[in-house]
DNA sequence: CCCCGATGACTGACTATACAGTCAGTGTAC
DNA sequence: GTACACTGACTGTATAGTCAGTCATCGGGG
């Protein structure tokens, strides 16, 4: 009973070893190749096991996708709201979140192209409900900013818009900022194009 | 050599025939399975002709799903600018190049689809140069914006901004509110969609 | 202290399948 | 009877997933 929750067993080191080097790999190899063109063989000889580890490990090559894509949306998602404790005002909250994310994507270049090029890509799962997962995934991050703008709105900040779609809205700026960057199109630091976004948004929709 | 710009021969009628309908098959199938899911008998099976009858018009599946590709963005290309130049100051092109771009995506959700979604996804071809003419295509669409806000701030509009960055920006946020649509989370009109990006924009651009 | 058998993590050759692209043959129109 | 658009069975290749076998480690008995 206690073991599960306190005790590492040997195994379970080994298992967090093999996974977690096999899921860097992974990230790697599919952000470089998109998940069709990634092999399971290449995912394996980047994590230096042979492929029949992979699948000691992971049930199929989606599983590992999808367990890397986690990962990286988990850890993204907790330091997002790390940064957002830090902030008080609306203002503030909105400032650090882009700051954030943009910070996050800089630095996991290979996560951001497969958290938005690949996604809504992956072929519908046969059971059905990968994609709605996926989607919700996504909505979680929006729903980030939509909780901004409705504390901004009722604190009389932000003036009254349809907050869903100006959440989606700023999602998507900053997305395509993170793309522009990733492209090398942007040779901005990142504070820059920080303060751009926040800029433009800002103006769009402050009271008044 | 009047033939060739005048004359449609019959076997040009046959060939124009079945060209438009692979292609508007091609579009079908890519947007549904995506690149690597759609195979070439899908396609075949989806215009009605044999897997071979492909072959005899298009060179290779990538090639079919580049003409895809290309029609529909040369055919939203050539609306979008007919919108633009109903439409005289910048303020009024801006909205007309939103109202346009989104009521196209509407109607061509399939063209949509694999314009967004696949996008910067097709592994970098062999010879290289395809992600390069794919660049190209995307960046030319938010060229467009930016002539309208360069037009704009000259004649002090808008205010004085990175009309690049703000025009990727711009450009982003119709594709996300367009990916709202498609994905079915947006029940609002068209015009509604318009007028919520418009004044969100405009608010963030304007001069003043 | 050493040997030896058991355990299980790991390997990579192998299988099954799917699919892009080919081409010899068919049928139709003129 | 000939030209040629069209067909679809066939080939070659790529690769996801499997599994029989290897080897390193460890514990217990001599």
């Amino acid at each position: 009973m206690t073991m599960t929750t306190e005790i590492k067993t040997k195994k379970d080191v080994v298992t967090e070893f093999r996974t977690s080097g096999i899921l860097e790999a992974a990230r790697k190899v599919f952000a470089k190749k998109g998940f069709h063109e990634a092999t399971v063989d290449d995912i394996a000889e980047a994590a230096g096991v042979a492929k029949g580890t992979v699948y000691l490990y992971y049930e199929s090559k989606r599983d590992v996708y999808f367990a890397a894509l986690k990962f990286g949306i988990g850890q993204m998602y907790s330091l997002l709201l790390d940064e957002l404790h830090k902030a008080t005002t609306p203002e503030e909250k909105l400032k650090a979140l882009i700051a954030a994310k943009l910070a996050y994507f800089d630095e996991n270049r290979d996560f951001f192209k497969i958290y938005y090029s690949e996604l809504g890509n992956i072929p519908t799962a046969h059971p059905a409900g990968i994609d709605n997962e996926f989607q919700a995934l996504y909505q979680e991050q929006a729903r980030l900013v939509e909780a901004i703008l409705k504390e901004g709105a009722r604190k009389k900040a932000i003036r009254s818009l349809r907050t869903e779609q100006t959440a989606f809205a700023i999602s998507d700026i900053i997305r395509g900022v993170g793309t522009h960057r990733i492209l090398g199109w942007s040779k901005s630091k990142i504070s820059q194009d920080v303060d751009f976004i926040f800029d433009l948004v800002w103006k769009g929709i402050a009271a008044q």
